[in-house]
RNA sequence: GUCCCCGUAGCUCAGUAGGAUAGAGCGUAGGAUUCCUAAUCCUAAGGCCAGAGGUUCGAAUCCUCUCGGGGACGCCA
């Protein structure tokens, strides 16, 4: 509909350029939804923007447009006006709008989808959890937005991959092993306490039994201590990417890729190439993007546009994280990705700017690179804040939300808001079957569709395009109206990254129906009428299903 | 101190490439079901869009400053 107005208003545009010798109005149609119904069904301003260009009277330009419109329009509108300050409004025929209908039907699943990406490779990377503990309510948050996002990417016609990049390199995973070790040890009797800073909660003693029925007091043995610690390491760490996967597939969401740091970027590449931590530092050398002061070696930040430089090789010879991190995205554009997405927790904002002006000191095309940040979560039960302390491991895990609420309800909540925004999530209020609860108000409008459908089949009716010409009751416009505008939903929420856009048209279709539900009757005497409506609601469940879809939440025939 | 995000109804939040009289849910008050699921609907009250300047035909939206909340600023990851 937008792109009809948008057509015969350029159009318009066009045949005034060429009475005034003007042929080159540069014009972009934005096509508005008023506030107001007596302001029509769409309004531009484009007058106005025109007009400051011209030097003209905004509401004689409006005019102009309003002349010359091609003969097409006859047909789109019963009546386009002028108002305000040079609006132009336009006031749609019901039957135009009934004829966009049948394009929903026609489309089927693929009715929202489009090729805005044009197939380009995307890499989605998202959680990326350190396997040193359980996933906690935060990153379930990530990972759900990751998750839609890339539905959302890829019904827009992008070609994306999601990528689990395993931190399983460094102090904090030695830490893991030292810490599983030392409960190990007790388990013998010999207390040598967690070491300082080390991972102290219960699954750190569940992991050290395990290890113990497996191999008995093998591990004790004091010549033995790096080997042990390593294997107690090697353990944990598989013991608990395990149990992120399966939290992770539980909650829906599957990886195409999983990265793992130390592999990939520490030691051996796949292909048997040289190390990579290497291989970028000399890379960065040879750009002169490198320093040397106070013994260390530096990344000359500020010269790419950060606000200070940092430490790539420590004093101690050592590389810090960073470095493998600029390994790492340097490897995406590499393996040949046009886009790249990275979500993080906010609290990594800061390494944004930093690893942007690495990767402009390679010489890559840092356009290409964005990050998604999520802000925190705030655990709640009745209003109350749950507290969580990662230190003592007493927290609750996304595993616990999952179990409470299901993956449905869960998901839901996590997408309701917009990433950067603070986020509460009310455990009572989730569990509650009531209206408190969005994600059943959704769910109920599908699940009515359906029970609809089961009555008009004992009716021997079923949804029929025959007579849409029925439908023109206010309230059926305005929900085919609503259905109309989906597939500018879901291509603004992949083009500004935010699934909560979905969540939110999702919330206001299934109100439009829910309301039109209690006003009319869809099985009724009147078997055309009824026929007709029947498409109509169907179309409704085709896009409660699609968007459904895209959260990764199912759609229930009957609840 | 520097930087980032946030501040909108009692609560939780949408709305920010500038558009007309600022929205939703919850909560509150009242009402609707002999009929397709009441997990629903309808009505009402509720606002200095934190504050002050500025830009302009027009600002919740853009700029500056102030206040308040959160976060980041390591040879940690």
């Amino acid at each position: 509909m937008k792109e009809d107005i948008q057509r015969v208003v350029l159009e318009s545009v066009e045949n005034i350029g060429k009475k005034i010798n003007l042929s080159d109005l540069p014009v972009e149609v934005e096509v508005g939804i008023p506030k107001r119904k007596e302001f029509g069904d769409f309004s531009i301003n484009t007058a106005m923007i025109l007009a400051k260009k011209m030097g003209e009277n905004p509401r004689k330009v409006a005019e102009l447009i309003i002349e010359n419109l091609p003969p097409e329009s006859e047909r789109l509108f019963k009546k386009v006006d002028i108002a305000g300050a040079g609006f132009i409004n336009f006031f749609v025929r019901e039957n135009a709008i009934v004829d966009k209908l049948a394009e929903v039907e026609r489309l089927g699943e693929s009715y929202g989808a489009s090729n805005l990406g044009g197939g380009k490779k995307v890499l989605l990377e998202f959680v990326s959890a350190n396997p040193t503990g359980f996933l906690h309510i935060g990153h379930a948050r990530n990972a759900v937005v990751g998750d839609v996002v890339s539905n959302i990417l890829s019904a827009s016609g992008y070609d994306v991959t999601k990528e689990f990049y395993i931190n399983d390199a460094g102090r904090q995973m030695d830490l893991l092993g030292e810490s599983v070790y030392a409960r190990y040890r007790e388990l013998f009797g010999i207390d040598a306490g967690v070491p300082e800073g080390g991972y102290k909660g219960d699954y750190v003693k569940e992991i050290a039994a395990a290890i113990m029925a497996e191999k008995g007091d093998a591990l004790i043995p004091s010549d033995k201590f790096a080997e042990s610690v390593a294997y107690c390491r090697e353990y944990a760490e598989k013991t608990l990417l395990d149990s992120i996967k399966t939290d992770l597939a539980e909650a829906g969401i599957r990886f195409d890729e999983w990265y793992s740091e130390r592999k990939e970027i520490h030691g051996l590449s796949s292909s048997g190439g040289p190390k990579r931590l290497n291989e970028i530092k000399e890379r960065l050398r040879e750009k002169g993007a490198l320093e040397e002061r106070e013994g260390a070696l530096w990344f000359a930040a500020t010269r790419y546009g950060d606000s200070q430089d940092w430490v790539m090789i420590k004093s101690d010879g050592s590389p810090t994280y960073f470095l493998a991190d600029i390994a790492y995205h340097a490897d995406k554009y590499q393996r040949g990705f046009g886009g790249i997405i990275n979500v993080w927790g906010a609290d990594h904002h800061g390494h944004v700017s930093r690893l942007r002006a690495a990767l402009r000191a390679l010489g890559y095309d840092d356009s290409a690179f964005s990050v998604i940040l999520i802000q925190f979560v705030r655990l709640m039960r009745n209003g109350v804040e749950v507290a969580m302390s990662k230190r003592s491991g007493s927290y609750v895990t996304m595993r616990d939300v999952l179990t409470e609420v299901g993956p449905d309800v869960m998901r839901f909540f996590l997408l309701m808001r917009s990433s950067e925004s603070h986020l509460d999530f009310d455990l009572e209020l989730a569990q509650k079957e009531s209206s408190e609860n969005p994600v059943f108000y959704i769910q109920y409008a599908y699940a009515r569709i359906a029970s609809i459908f089961r009555k008009a089949d004992g009716e021997d009716l079923s949804a029929s395009d025959e007579a849409l010409g029925l439908l023109t009751e206010p309230d059926e416009i305005d929900l085919i109206k609503k259905l109309l505008l989906y597939p500018e939903v879901v291509a603004d929420s992949a083009e500004t990254l935010a699934p909560h856009k979905v969540a939110y048209f999702l919330q206001e279709l299934a109100a439009d129906f829910h309301s039109y539900y209690n006003k009319h009757r869809v099985v009724d005497d009147d078997r055309a009428l009824s026929g007709a409506r029947l498409y109509l609601i169907k179309s409704v469940r085709t896009v409660l299903s699609n968007g459904l879809g895209l959260l990764g939440i199912s759609a229930p025939d009957r609840m």
